[in-house]
DNA sequence: ACCTGAACACCGTTCAAGT
DNA sequence: ACCTGAACACCGTTCAAGT
């Protein structure tokens, strides 16, 4: 037959970590974080298990370098610094950015000072400084919408991973009623009340919400 | 000799979710998360590899039942809701906690919706209702200030992961230096900045300060 | 009823052997 | 120089066999 070797494992070109990382963003995109595997990830590429090695220095630097591929792009497509709305849309970019990707949301809450996070919080930080957030109070406030990035990160990767057909309120109500007894309480009023309001919850509204906080706390104290 | 079978792989009694639960929490405080298999619980609890499968689902559920068992009994030791500053102390009180067992700022912000977590939402809810927060924004600044306390739980968990020897502001510049150019720039001027600060750096003054931050953002809106 | 520990089905990582 | 894939040293989890 013409088609030859169709399928046959035998590299064409050889390996280099751009392809390995865009592989593996592939996989971790259609399939999980948990499907990603040095062994899934040689059959994809073709290659023994071991090839990659020579390329990357193992799973969490090939976690770390996915996840920064990502966050560098999306930071990259925004306008410079200006406005003052621009710290806004940064916040709302990255949000999406891991409503798009969720396993993305586990991977920068589980490494802080990753290269990805470092980038989020240049560009938070520089926003910061054109908008005229004094330096003297500017780390602190970076860093609480950084975290509150990386929160609300893996909270929606933790919805992500409620199984389907089980709504979150319920989830939430099953969890709470396990846990409230062993707390020495009868039961979590306030996580009732919130259960309540997850059905017609807006995760991104929220969100938006916890960085006007924020940002409202910081101009009290310009 | 009269001390018999010292150290001999027998039960002397059945064994029991609390009891493996507290064994957990001992191996997780004295040699780290890495170290918790359910191997070296057994060789601890003299029993098989096998046997805790009765008593817990499974590690997950493991490490949330030893997350909920801290968080709990730090939370029981709270006076109950009253003044103004009590939101403040609960914060840092898990603050503290979390300082002394790493491990559990990685655990919490693992898994956003596990019972230890729900504990900290219901404190910090009944805490805002007292303090008269109205119910419109309650959530929002719940959870604003949750993913604050597990951003921070996160970044003091990788903190703890650096290389002894190595100081933070060294590690953070050589990290900002390796990935700078993967984001076609040529300098992260202000994650620079940051790391020359980190030095004499207050993990916990710049959490307090983003408490602040997210209350006074709330007060403006009251 | 509960414990025991071998066995299973995976991992990440290494490294001799190939090309 | 780089790839290949068996091998190593682990995991979490299951389950027949014991008591």
């Amino acid at each position: 037959v013409s088609t030859s070797e169709e399928g046959a494992a035998r590299r064409r070109k050889s390996l280099s970590e751009p392809e390995i990382v865009r592989a593996a963003i592939e996989i971790l995109d259609a399939e999980g974080a948990d499907a990603l595997t040095f062994r899934s990830l040689a059959a994809r590429l073709s290659t023994g298990s071991g090839a990659m090695y020579r390329h990357v220095s193992n799973k969490d630097g090939l976690l770390e370098s996915a996840a920064a591929e990502l966050v560098g792009s999306a930071i990259a497509g925004m306008p410079p610094a200006a406005a003052d709305s621009a710290i806004r849309a940064v916040m709302l970019e990255l949000f999406d950015l891991i409503h798009t990707h969720p396993w993305l949301g586990a991977q920068l809450a589980r490494a802080p000072w990753q290269g990805a996070v470092l980038l989020v919080f240049e560009e938070v930080g520089e926003r910061l400084t054109a908008m005229g957030t004094p330096a003297g109070i500017r780390f602190d406030v970076a860093s609480a919408l950084v975290h509150h990035l990386l929160g609300a990160a893996g909270q929606y990767a933790a919805s992500a991973r409620i199984p389907a057909g089980v709504g979150r309120a319920a989830f939430l109500k099953a969890v709470a009623a396990n846990w409230s007894s062993r707390a020495g309480r009868e039961q979590l009023p306030f996580v009732h009340e919130i259960a309540g309001e997850l059905a017609d919850h807006d995760d991104r509204r929220q969100f938006a919400a916890g960085v006007e906080l924020i940002l409202a706390g910081a101009a009290g104290r310009r």
